[in-house]
Parts: structure tokens; sequence; C-alpha cells
DNA sequence: TTAAGCATTGTACCTTAGTATAGAGTCAAG
DNA sequence: CTTGACTCTATACTAAGGTACAATGCTTAA
């Protein structure tokens, strides 16, 4: 497995040094230092790991929420249905997410469309309109 | 068009007046005062405005990206080309967004299967092994 | 007409998520 | 064997997005 210094990993997943020490003090990636020159080490798996913390914040998830979800284990029956619970509702939440954003990529494509006709409307807010007037064409433009 | 105050408007959305204070000082709410009272007055425009806020703030946009949407205006021809610009590359944000909202989704219902199968084998990371493992079996678990 | 319960402005504070800086040690190329 | 790029710890600072509080004024129901 190959090593990296902290510097590498940095320029790796595009991050500030001081965000992967950041992390570690959340709690979100481990320390592990070599023994001689003291310096921390890191393998693919934290390039993995922090790729998907870098994601999950685009996403909108708090470092709170993304240390829950990497804090998973699985270990043999203990726990199971706490993380049958967890993994549901997270689900579920992501599902709400994805249901949104249609609905707001829908408006915006309204809004493009509605744009490129010659005879376009004045609008004040067309995104709002867009949103809300699902299926019908914007009417409320003068 | 019925107004109301603050108060009545932050608990329709459910936030606190402090917030749609910073909000207008942010630019994203317009403040309307009724003469004599002095008082802020909003309308439900103004609730559907909030509640395009808070979800947006919930897909992970920040309020400057919000205030971008929701001053996009739509006059005839002058700008049409920057607003398809904004538009298109909003949308493409969005779908990567839904793109990755699924992947996540997949990797959580991975995790919630192999929780519930007997003979689940010791995982120190689902999800991340989830997310990695397209379409293969769990196989780096011990 | 007065107290409770709203509103106003202004300022200060809080949390989350970083980012920068200082002073010291380490590494590797010339 | 030094010099420049990198690392370490510790502490402080920043920015975004709120939240709280104080001093004051308006509203309304008893």
């Amino acid at each position: 497995m190959t090593k990296f210094t902290i510097g590498q990993l940095a320029q790796k997943v595009n991050v500030n040094i001081q965000t992967i020490r950041y992390y570690e003090r959340f709690g979100l990636i481990e320390k592990n230092i070599e023994e001689e020159s003291g310096y921390r080490k890191y393998s693919e798996s934290d390039v993995e790991k922090m790729q998907f913390i870098r994601k999950s914040k685009e996403l909108g998830f708090s470092l709170k929420e993304i240390s829950d979800l990497l804090s998973l284990k699985i270990e043999p029956s203990t726990k199971c249905k706490e993380i049958r619970k967890i993994t549901d509702s997270r689900i579920e939440n992501i599902e709400h997410k994805i249901v949104e954003l249609e609905k707001m990529k829908n408006a915006l494509s309204k809004v493009a469309k509605m744009c490129d006709k010659p005879d376009a409307p004045i609008c004040e807010c067309p995104i709002l309109q867009a949103l809300n007037s699902e299926n019908e064409v914007l009417k409320k433009c003068h």
C-alpha cells in the first residue's frame, strides 16, 4: 500500500493541508504517524475517504452527518437494527433531496426555454414562478 | 393580497425572525415597511421565496448562489444569452448532484442489505466499500 | 389605560468549517 | 553540509450563516 505525506494527499484531493488536519481533529480521518519522521502518512483509502467527505459536503451534508455515515460499522448481528434505521432514514432523506433537485432542474429548464422565445414576457422572478406553476405556462408574467 | 408581520412569516416558514432580517440584509428578501406602524409587511410571495431559500440551503446551495437564481430576470432579449448560460450551468450542476446522490443512495441500500444477512461480514467502513465496489459484492470485508 | 406581546434598530455573540501564521524540526538535492 | 521545500504543533484568525440581547416603541384585549 502506497503511503503519502499530508501534502501529497492534499494535492490529490485538492484541499488545503489545514483542512485535512481539521478533519483529523473532527474525527473523520485517522492520525497515523511514521515513527522516525513524526510525519503523518496516508494511503489510498484515505484518498477515498477524503473524496467522499468533499462530495458529501457539496451535497449539503454536515461534517457530523458525514461522520455518522463513515462510522457505521457492520459487526455480527449486534447493532444491525440500528444500522437499518440509520441507513433507511438517510435513504429517505436523499430521496427527498433528489426530488427537490429534480423540481429545481425542471424549473430552470422552463426558465431557459421561456427565455429563448423572441416574445418572452417580462418576468420578475422566473424561478419561483416556474417552480410554482407545475406544468402550466407561466402566466403571472406581464 | 394578505399581508403578514415578520413574526407571522417566521412562523409560517419555520425560521427565526432574525434569520429573515439577515436575509434582508443579504439582499434576498425585500424590505417593505408599513407607513404608520413602521413594521415590515410580507405577502404570500415572500413565503414562497423563503421556502425556496430554505429548500435550496438544504440542497447545499449558498446564499450567494440562491441570490443569483432569485435575481434572474427575464426582459426582452437584452440578456437572454446570459440567462441561458446561468441556467444551463446550474442545470449541469444539479444533474451532477443528483448523480452523486443516487450513488450514495445505492451504497446505503447495499449496506442495509448486507446488514440483513445473518452471516454478514465484519466491515470497517461499509459505505466507502459499497461506493467503491460498483456492482460487485463487498469482498474487502473480512 | 395599562400590561402583555408583538415590533423596531443596533450590536454582540455563536457555530461550522475552514485558513493562516509562527517557531521549530525533517528531508533530499546540489 | 547547507539550502529550500516540506512537515510538525499550537494558536489565532476568517467567513458564512445565523442567534441573542438590550433599549425602545406600537397594538390590542382586559
